[in-house]
DNA sequence: TTGTATGCGTTATCAG
DNA sequence: CTGATAACGCATACAA
């Protein structure tokens, strides 16, 4: 069937591990026998086995990305990135859709155990799990603590809040409210919270957050009927800002006159299908890249482990929602 | 370091293929035996190592997943599902984001038969690629013909393509005009377009195709330009639809009163950032399944290769771009 | 019911 | 510069 490495030695007419060496480049190699062997790998359409050369070299090329779904805009954004680099720096991805759920988180922690990947990128938005400390499994996270030893990337979240809540401030918002996901996930992104209480505080003003886990029209309707005053609302990402905004408009409350939205994350899909959303924009390529490296550096035991938090640089985008462009009526 | 069978087999005092047995409930073990193997399994935590299981059996359940990118929110869906459902029949997902370029593309082809993928399920938007026809490994296309004997699954797009049309026929629209990947690519997504010509036709009008690869602002400028009378757009994808809806109210011309615009595929994303406008919604989960399913079947050898295409029900969502609704101005 | 020996396709060691 | 041999971790045929 599949050719293997014997059968192009038959016909280069030589050894197995000559055949080797002109794969790996590896010790001399007179230039006949290389052109003769690269023609037999050609004649046989010959792929070499990884499958193979993993086992011996106890090494995969795989890591394997765990985040809740690919279906978000923002985590396929992320993802497409993380495989991306992956691949140009000679690794596969293994996908995993954990859909926040712990269960199925756990299985396929194991499942990437038991398929030898060399290190995991795991992502946000899912309990904490204590099993992450993995001994010899590089692991890195983003936006969420994954075990005490394992790094993690994030945008710049307490910066970003902080733009965000300011720039509804500066805009004129006298009643700003945070909607955010659930407090007791400890997650960076928590601080995106914590810097809107910061500058409200610093203003004299009360914060007044709303938790919720995933962009629901429920939370967002008890948030307007409870506080009908409100004119500045920062969600803590896009797909929640839209819901606001959708909500705001139902109810003829005109945006940015009576009420001013910001959200969070700017993913291209968000600026093409709603550009009008103001929002902190995280640089997500960066992200992908820092995380990729941070784990290869582990895996080539590189890492020295000295800092254990990396913080990405957050860029403001101040757009229709927070105020009215020029040409707009 | 990592445990191996041997190892288990030492504390638990048997031989490894007793604890192989086990491992695969394969043959008779005494209770007694199986007992003090999982002890053993669990005291070493102990987990088998698929690569080398992968390498005897010659088969790694792994599918090899080719799609331009996750982070488009169509195709992040589609792989979301896929992915899922795959890993519910016991298969694991290798990612890879072409692009929609070739070179890319046969790049992750040859890395997929390296690693000895069990079958590949690839999707649109990329050039015919002969290099599909592989002996002995099981292939699915998405809306894409991959070579002459590979299944390929779609949503009924003529029907969608129909439906759209007639939709905005339906609502008085006089002159309609489509948007559409390059016509050069020969994918069953070009019956949205056949559709819409088809109707026009039969209804005395002159079919309009405008032709973008991604959804490309310049592209829609030119159209409004050239044709500033037209009231109806069927967009062959929703992005485009989005791009075209943001056109027309950059020129101040009003929707639906003006203009009525369709798009293709009613993603979730889509259904919550921007709901109000009219689409044909792809069964994505279905097309998923089916696709999986397809692919399992041929790699069982349980396809008889009789059926080439499979077509899916869509579903025409008539929002407010293209009718008024209740309670609207 | 359990154990021994062999091979999956590759790479590395060590001779030649 | 090249070749024989062992080993990676597991599962199967065959013995016991």
């Amino acid at each position: 069937m599949k050719p293997k490495i014997s059968d192009v030695a038959k016909v280069a007419g030589v050894s197995p591990t000559t055949v080797s060496r002109v794969l790996n480049n590896r010790g001399y190699i007179g230039e006949e026998t290389r052109k003769k062997v690269n023609d037999a790998m050609k004649e046989l359409n010959y792929y070499p086995n990884d499958i193979a050369r993993s086992l011996y070299i106890k090494k995969t090329f795989l890591i394997g990305v765990i985040f809740p779904t690919t279906g978000n805009p923002f985590y396929g954004q992320l993802i497409f990135h993380l495989e991306n680099y992956a691949n140009s720096l000679g690794y596969k991805v293994l996908l995993c859709n954990s859909q926040g759920r712990e269960d199925k988180e756990k299985s396929y922690l194991h499942m990437l155990q038991r398929n030898q990947v060399d290190g995991i990128i795991a992502g946000a938005h899912n309990r904490g799990i204590e099993e992450y400390d993995i001994p010899n499994l590089p692991v890195v996270g983003f936006d969420r603590y994954l075990s005490k030893n394992t790094p993690v990337i994030s945008s710049d979240n307490y910066e970003g809040g902080k733009q965000a809540t300011q720039l509804l401030l500066d805009k004129g918002c006298s009643k700003i409210i945070h909607i955010n996901g659930p407090i007791d996930l400890e997650t960076p992104a928590n601080l995106r919270r914590t810097a809107y209480e910061d500058v409200l505080r610093d203003n004299n003003m009360l914060p007044i957050t709303y938790e919720t886990e995933w962009a629901n029209e429920e939370v967002i309707r008890r948030l307007f009927d409870e506080h009908p005053d409100c004119d500045g609302i920062f969600a803590s990402d896009d797909m929640i800002a839209s819901v606001v905004l959708r909500e705001a408009k139902k109810r003829k409350i005109s945006t940015p006159n009576q009420l001013k939205v910001i959200g969070y994350d700017g993913t291209e899909t968000i600026r093409t299908l709603l550009p009008e959303l103001s929002t902190v924009e995280q640089p997500i390529k960066g992200i992908a890249e820092k995380a990729v490296d941070l784990l290869i550096k582990q895996i080539d035991g590189a890492w020295n482990g000295d800092q254990l938090e990396y913080t990405l640089p957050v860029k403001l985008i101040d757009s229709e929602t927070t105020s009215l462009q020029k040409g707009e009526k």
